[in-house]
DNA sequence: TTGTACGCGTTATCAC
DNA sequence: GTGATAACGCGTACAA
């Protein structure tokens, strides 16, 4: 038996027809008779033929799969930690042939479900975008590399239309990517490439959170914990500032404490404050993954949330659910954003035919413990 | 401007070289002189060339990718549901060009959080999967897809190796798929079709937690949810037999209740049990998704878990961390399974050039309040 | 070091 | 209705 794949060619001589014929025997059944189109498909059957994705791709031009990169980020991070937070568990190892039992590990915390480290942010956003593909029929293709250029360009040469995930550091360099086919970029400002954007109304949710904390918490002493080199945290930044203004409440014009990513790394502000005594009464995080670690850095530091410090999240992650205290945040609809993203590149007519667009979505506080609270959902 | 994505052809024209140095530009490097190679690549920038895929994959027989895939089941459902459990949210809209605000929708209530949604079982494996694939630099397809021997070989042809979930009904007609790549079958006996197995230790993990039951809540009286046509959940159902028979305790040889997916659907024989007063003591279902409903459905009659009933479930997943009460479970290293797949489609020499592995994999039990135990984690 | 020419497996456009 | 045959874009012997 052949080791090859058969191939039309195969086929054909097995049906002694033509190769045209065995291809419209699949794509044009109504152009060729009943009994060639029945010949065809039994002798494509015994053979166990199956088209290539990569021949008809080509002859086609098109490849009919979608794609969705995330960059890496490029910061320094501590061994086994993913920049997102996630936890780079132990490679999985090489099997010898035949049955083998892998026992389980309990050294390796992966194997145990840890909402801090899964779903996060770009899982449930990714979600949305393979369930969206999947109603339409069309693969997907998962793709990640920080090399801007190389690795986009790599992935891009698989799919018909590309959503990517920028990184902090990766915002600058996309603007060279001219890719001749349709993009929509999360989480990123618009800024005229032509490329689409969705992204959730960041402004909105933080002015709803800031003016609830002012409101009915009468909080007046704040601190930003977040950079605004990425921008989505940017843009709740400002909007945080423009409230407070809105309140007569003045604030610094950089945050006060400018973690990138949670866990081990950073808060180097919030610790110096914490020694000092001079901790803000309400810490507003850029993000939920920037403001769960900190509920345990406050723990450890023997004060209480919400009685002591108020901590706010923003994203509406599942781990904010299982925290203690449960965390106030803005939920941003993830997977909704990831569907929108599907959409613009399914619904894309061509190659840069289309105008951009900019889908803006809504967002949604959902208030628990760690504002004073009470659990909402 | 031109629409078509440029080719190499393009790049050589405008670096006027020929297409054999801008392919060596990008694959070997070293061969060709630095100064040639710049220019090749400047070009390629400008143009904004990337290779094709489709192109590359045809002439090197390989993709560079791997797949999974996931059958969708045949069963009826629930409108609005997925076989998985999940819910089919409404689909992204159709948006103008320029900036559109999407309000949040508070009718869809896929926008918030429900862990009954995801995580599940198969996200937690896909997870595994892609970051050993992103670890290793590679890209991957998430394809689906219900008719078996189209789906799959639409999918095969884009990639080098193939992960594949199969449905309750997609067992059978497997066997008659004979693709020329590596093939790892999540969750199915070894069958001698040549193709890698990755499960986990159901046996282990089900005489594990019955064995709990009985020693430490002296329960002698059980019945099995779950229909058996699911490889693992008859793998399960026979352990859990045979581990009763051990202690002595009698049991039918079928499940008492053969519910295939929780939520709205089934759960009949417990029903009528529950209006005659028969219920049994324990109730072992096949896998978390079966008993997180099942909880549910004990509450609205007014029985308590585990003071009336004992319920456990399989898998463990997120959501039986959040459930009222907890539920005892036996844990599946879900995500070290779908490294291994990778693993194994990683490492593979070649179209069958392999032998087939079987990677069994360990199970623990998870005790928390839904059999009487204290939450362990 | 660089260029030419062919093959990869389809689809599509023509004739017949 | 069916059969030749030319793209499709890239990799790569082989020649120069």
């Amino acid at each position: 038996m052949d080791a090859r794949r058969p191939t039309v060619y195969d086929v054909a001589a097995r049906a002694n027809v033509s190769i045209a014929t065995v291809s419209f025997a699949f794509s044009r059944p109504d152009q060729i008779s009943d009994k060639t189109r029945e010949r065809v498909l039994v002798a494509a059957r015994e053979l166990g033929y199956m088209p290539s994705a990569a021949a008809r791709g080509l002859a086609r031009g098109r490849t009919g799969a979608l794609g969705l990169h995330s960059f890496d980020l490029l910061i320094d991070r501590p061994q086994g930690r993913e920049p997102d937070g996630t936890v780079t568990a132990p490679r999985g190892v090489s099997l010898p042939p035949g049955e083998s039992f892998v026992p389980w590990d309990d050294a390796s915390g992966d194997y145990l479900v840890d909402p801090r480290a899964f779903p996060l942010y770009v899982d449930e956003v990714q979600r949305g975008f393979e369930l969206e593909c999947r109603a339409a029929g069309r693969p997907v293709m998962i793709s990640s590399g920080s090399d801007t250029t190389t690795a986009v360009a790599e992935s891009a040469g698989r799919v018909d239309g590309l959503a990517i995930f920028p990184g902090p550091s990766a915002a600058v360099s996309l603007a060279q990517v001219t890719l001749k086919m349709p993009i929509v970029l999360f989480s990123t400002p618009p800024a005229g490439d032509g490329h689409h954007r969705v992204l959730a109304d960041n402004a909105g949710g933080m002015r709803e959170l800031v003016t609830h904390l002012v409101r009915d918490h009468g909080a007046s002493d704040f601190a930003f914990i977040g950079a605004v080199r990425v921008a989505d945290y940017r843009e709740r930044f400002e909007a945080y500032r423009e409230t407070l203004a809105d309140f007569g409440i003045r604030t610094p014009d950089t945050p006060f404490d400018d973690s990138l990513l949670g866990e081990d790394l950073g808060y180097t502000p919030v610790l110096a404050a914490l020694r000092d005594g001079t901790l803000p009464r309400v810490l507003v995080c850029a993000s939920d993954q920037l403001a769960l670690p900190l509920l345990d850095l406050l723990a450890v530091h023997g004060l209480r949330v919400p009685d002591d410090v108020i901590v706010t999240g923003f994203d509406g992650i599942l781990a904010g659910r299982l925290s203690t205290p449960t965390l106030t945040t803005v939920r941003q609809p993830l997977e909704a954003m990831g569907r929108t993203a599907a959409r613009l590149l399914l619904d894309s007519r061509g190659p840069g035919s289309d105008a951009p667009v900019v889908a803006r979505i809504g967002t949604k506080v959902v208030l628990r413990r760690s504002c004073g609270c009470s659990d909402a959902g």
